[in-house]
DNA sequence: CCGACCATGTAATATGTTACATGATTGT
DNA sequence: ACAATCATGTAACATATTACATGGTCGG
């Protein structure tokens, strides 16, 4: 039931078309939440009828109709208790886990290219975020200063904005954890090649590899200094 | 298409029951991925209908039939071939991060709890990786040594171990960020209510709370130190 | 003999993805 | 006029959750 009240919180900070929200998942929300039209539109129809949301048909040029969508009171007291609740966490499905353990065949230049992209696709949601957290920052986010105008004090104004830099932060802090741990692998897997004097990304099947050294034991991967052991 | 591999995956390491897999769902495995037994069964069929598994029934005591699945030749190629391909990241969807954005309405004791939850749920899961790792470091792990025996050379043996260690150091690190988060966050809720005078954990909303001192702009939360700032 | 656990199944429902489909507007 | 983007819709399919359902084994 999450994708509602991810609908329902958006427009509680300010009317927008299906479209405004289809567009949405793909920078803002789309950090935290993602779907296609084909689940948005029909959603928003739904929350209609049940009197969460209400729209207003506007017209566009000569022709066109949309839609703007607005949250209703008892729309906002469902996302308010929503959201009061204690978190709940979902099963962990990680396919990158999952390729990474049973990638083991052997095959180093996948494995590297494992960690690359891993690194990449981590460095480029930290930029993106961290773009996203300057606008916040610079007051330049529209939506969000409707948001915290629409507090009904100061202090509830700064709990807005503090609750998105959390949030915002602590994603940066989770992909920077991610860059960190895939340069460790990659450092480790520098040193498997260099330890067993593979050259061409591939471990031989027939054991011609350099027979292991005495220092087995120190080559297992470390991943980050960890400040609890 | 991702819970095949994962069964694929998880019979590459050995045959086991369709129960067996329920039950690895809820330690070992479950840690990447997790199914009810309501797929995995139909799934296991499906597989055996398609030639990557293949199945021999057995006889538990006078009558209960179980059936142990075996991968097969193309079954290993299967997995293989997909694990070896590069990682792909599936949309985010954090209910918890949507939660805390939209739980700004005052409630503090609700911030509080949950930041507290968020910290215990990843304490404990860390704590449980931690064990989970212990047992793959001291060789105590029937499954994981059973891939290992299996591999062709010593140097492939020693890089499942080594990718079945960044897996769950990875994971206890992702874990301890979290933690390291909430701690943060909670630490900012204290500075919060204090600034603000707050007792009963929730906003006044007649803004009598005390108005703010000339430290606002310090009062942003600071999310860990920050590496590359 | 009884409770805990082994072992498997189906059905209903909810959610998410991909593809197919249509037409308008706006700027160049 | 043409392309990019605005704007909304449906259908088919895949995946995931929850509930209902049945019966066997094993140890105390």
């Amino acid at each position: 039931m999450s994708l509602e009240h991810v609908i329902l919180g958006w427009l509680s900070t300010g009317p927008g078309s299906g479209y405004d929200l289809v567009r949405a998942m793909d920078f803002g929300v789309n950090w935290f939440w993602s779907a296609p039209h084909s689940q948005i539109y029909p959603k928003l129809r739904d929350l209609e009828e049940r009197g969460l949301v209400e729209s207003a048909p506007t017209v566009v040029g000569e022709r066109l109709e949309k839609r703007i969508y607005s949250i209703t009171e008892e729309g906002r007291r469902a996302v308010d208790s929503w959201a009061g609740g204690p978190p709940s966490y979902p099963a962990n499905r990680d396919v990158e886990r999952i390729k990474l353990i049973f990638g083991d065949t052997g095959d180093l230049k996948a494995l590297r290219v494992h960690f690359e992209r891993h690194h990449e696709h981590y460095r480029q949601r930290r930029d993106a975020m961290r773009a996203f957290l300057d606008e916040v920052d610079g007051r330049r986010h529209r939506r969000i200063e409707h948001r915290i105008a629409s507090r009904p004090t100061e202090a509830h104004g700064e709990l807005t904005l503090a609750v998105r830099e959390l949030a915002y932060r602590g994603d940066i802090a989770r992909a920077e954890n991610e860059m960190s741990w895939a340069r460790d692998a990659l450092e480790w897997l520098d040193r498997f090649e260099e330890k067993w004097g593979v050259l061409n990304g591939v471990l031989p099947l027939d054991g011609s590899a350099t027979p292991p050294s005495e220092t087995t034991v120190a080559m297992m991967p470390r991943i980050s200094p960890d400040p609890f052991h």
